[in-house]
DNA sequence: AGAATAGTGTCTGTCAGACAGTATCGC
DNA sequence: GCGATACTGTCTGACAGACACTATTCT
C-alpha cells in the first residue's frame, strides 16, 4: 500500500545504542539493506507499528530486540526530528532514543546475516550517516554526557559488580577528559547510589573492592 | 473521513505556555469545545498538518498563533507522550512543547469567542486536565525549573528592560523558593548574559538600574 | 625488595549562602 | 531625618581539584 504523506506523517523511532569498549565510547550502526539510503550506515530504527507497540518507547525496545537478545536496562527519549524533507518517503517524525548496553553483555548482540553491523566510535565526528542521523548521534552523545556530568553515574554500562576504577574509566571515556581519583571516590562514597560489597578482585597487584548499584539507583 | 489508527497514529502537539503574573507561575489552559473531552480544561494543542507545518515545532507555533498574536521567542520540546489509550480516537503521539510569554506582552493574548481561556496557577497540583495533560504540565514545569536552576535565566518572561530585582522575583517564583540577593547579583554580573544600561527606574525609593539580555543570550 | 595498582589525607582555591552594612531616592 | 529599596563587602562553610602519601598484593 502506497500512501502519500499529506494527511499522516510517517512515525518512527531511532536508537543510539551505546557501549564502552576498547577505551572508547561506541555506538551501534547498521548498514541499511533497503531504500531509502540503501547501503548507507545509519542508527538502528524502525517504523511505529500501532498494533504491536504500546508506546514509542516500546517501539524502540521492539526494534532493539532484533539487534540485541537481552532487555536493556535503560531506554530513554532524547528528542524528536521532523519535517517534510528528512525522509524521501515524505513528511516524517523520528523520535530518537538512547540506550546503554552493559560491558559484559556484548555477547547478546545478534549477528544478522542480512545486515551488516558495526560498533563505531561515537565521538569521532566524521560519520556520514543516512538521513539526519549524524545530527541524531551528536544530540544523543550530548544528552548522555549531560547526564553523566550531572553526577549521575553510567552504571548501566558496567557489569553488575565493578570496581571504582572501572567506573571512573567509563566516566572518563564518556566525558572525554580525565578525572581526579580522589575526588571521584569521595563523591561516589557519599552518593548512596553505590553499595560496597565484601568482595575483592585479585590481580597482579593490590586487590580492588567491588561495588554494585544500590536498589534505589536509577540513571 | 474516518480512519482507524491501525496503520497511522494520530500526531499532534500540545503546548504549556507560561507567564508570570500575580506573584505566581501561570500556564494557559483552554476549555475544549469539541469531543473528545469536550468542556474540560486542557493545554492548547492541535493535530499536525503536514501541508502546513514544516516541523513539529512549527506546528506548535501555528497552534500558538491562534492564541497569541505575537511570535514567541522560545518554543522548546519537552518530550513525547504516546500510546493506544491516551486519546479515545486511537493510537496517538503528542509532542509536548513549552513556551514563554514575556510579562509585557500579555495583551497579545487573543480573546476567542468560541473558547474559554484561563491562566491557571502552574504549580498548584489539583488541575484535572483532559487526556494526560496533568502529567504534561508537571513535566513541562520540571523542565522549566531545571533550565532556570542550571543558571540559565528566564529572561524571556521579562520585558526587554528590567531590574535585577524583577529578574530575581521571576526566578524565585519559578523555582518556588527565595534566593539570596547578594549571590544572585554576583552570579548575574559575571554571567555575561546581561548588559547593564545607563538607565534607571525611579520610584518612591532609590532608583534601580536597568538591564537587558545580551545579544548572545539564548535561554 | 620492587613494581604496580588500590585507596587515603591534606592543602588550597573557588563559590554560594548569610547577613550586616552603605547608598540614594521620596517624603 | 526617616522609611524604603538598591546595592556592596565580608565572613564562613561546602566542595572539588591537585597531589603526595600509605596499603596490599604478586613476582
Amino acid at each position: 500500500m502506497v500512501m502519500t504523506r499529506e494527511l499522516f506523517p510517517l512515525v518512527g523511532v531511532d536508537i543510539a545504542l551505546f557501549c564502552v569498549g576498547d577505551e572508547s565510547l561506541r555506538v551501534m550502526l547498521v548498514r541499511r539493506a533497503q531504500a531509502p539510503h540503501a547501503k548507507r550506515w545509519a542508527l538502528p530504527g524502525g517504523i511505529l507499528k500501532p498494533h504491536l507497540d504500546s508506546s514509542l518507547e516500546s517501539a524502540a525496545r521492539r526494534v532493539l530486540a532484533e539487534k540485541v537478545s537481552i532487555e536493556l536496562p535503560l531506554v530513554e527519549e532524547v528528542r524528536t526530528f521532523s519535517g517534510p524533507d528528512r525522509d524521501p518517503r515524505g513528511w516524517s517524525v523520528s523520535v530518537l532514543f538512547y540506550a546503554l548496553l552493559p560491558l559484559d553483555k556484548t555477547s547478546a548482540v545478534v549477528k544478522s546475516k542480512i545486515e551488516a553491523l558495526e560498533w563505531a566510535d561515537a565521538l569521532s565526528t566524521d560519520h556520514k550517516l543516512a538521513f539526519d542521523h549524524s545530527e541524531h548521534l551528536s544530540c544523543a552523545v550530548q544528552k548522555l554526557r549531560a547526564k553523566v556530568a550531572a553526577d549521575v553515574l553510567p552504571l548501566h554500562l558496567l557489569p553488575e559488580k565493578f570496581t571504582l576504577r572501572q567506573l571512573q574509566r567509563v566516566t572518563e571515556i564518556i566525558l572525554g577528559h580525565p578525572l581526579d581519583k580522589s575526588s571521584f571516590r569521595r563523591r561516589l562514597k557519599e552518593s548512596r547510589d553505590l553499595v560496597e560489597l565484601d568482595e575483592y578482585v585479585r590481580g597482579p597487584q593490590r586487590p580492588a573492592q567491588l561495588f554494585r548499584a544500590s536498589e534505589s539507583f536509577s540513571f
